[in-house]
DNA sequence: TGAAAGTGCTTTGTTTTTCAAAGTTAAACA
DNA sequence: TGTTTAACTTTGAAAAACAAAGCACTTTCA
């Protein structure tokens, strides 16, 4: 038998990485507030694992303005769809023999 | 919009935990050898983390022997089963909205 | 008989990860 | 002008992960 932990995605064990992508998986946009307090996260417990799903190039950022208000949102990636799905079809590799 | 990670399980962040539970749902009694190679861990390494799993109540240890050779093996609870399971649905709840 | 090897740990110490809290910058509001 | 909000960055501490070594015991091999 192979070993079923080995095509997991490391960067998804995380719990919040891994919601943060959820979400992004299902709305194509989202702000970094509504990801705050989604996940009920403080500013920079969010922003440092947005910042790792950055550089992984699994998420893109979007800076801009609501009227005349900064407003920065998060889109996932076509890497980081890829990513993902290859994470989830792991971990149901691994759990499909139920 | 409910927190989509919060029914996660904490233990169950780990990859090596997932791994260890994953395999003790579809066998029901796995040797400390199997599980080491199976998952490719140090002893030390798995040791800890069949510990925390077993501090936990979601796994139990059989000290036995196969011949005249120790042998430990391990299996799931009911209550490891539940808690599992239990993640999993939290796993899917959150992905399921693909 | 003595050496080597295996089983299943525990201990030790390092590295990595996680996180909260505080500080920061810039704009908006009152 | 002072306060609030957004979105961070920095700092530092705590927790978790891990490899390596040590250990007690047994078995096998020479």
């Amino acid at each position: 038998m192979k070993n079923p932990i080995a095509d997991l995605n490391k960067l998804f064990d995380s719990r919040i990485r891994l919601g943060v992508m959820s979400m992004l998986v299902v709305n194509n946009e989202i702000g970094f507030n509504d990801l705050k307090q989604m996940l009920e996260l403080t500013d920079g417990n969010l922003a440092s694992h947005l910042n790792t799903l950055e550089q992984a190039e699994f998420i893109k950022v979007h800076k801009g303005f609501i009227g005349r208000k900064t407003s920065t949102t998060y889109s996932i990636t076509p890497l980081g769809k890829q990513a993902f799905k290859a994470h989830l079809d792991a971990l149901e590799k691994m759990i499909k023999k139920l």
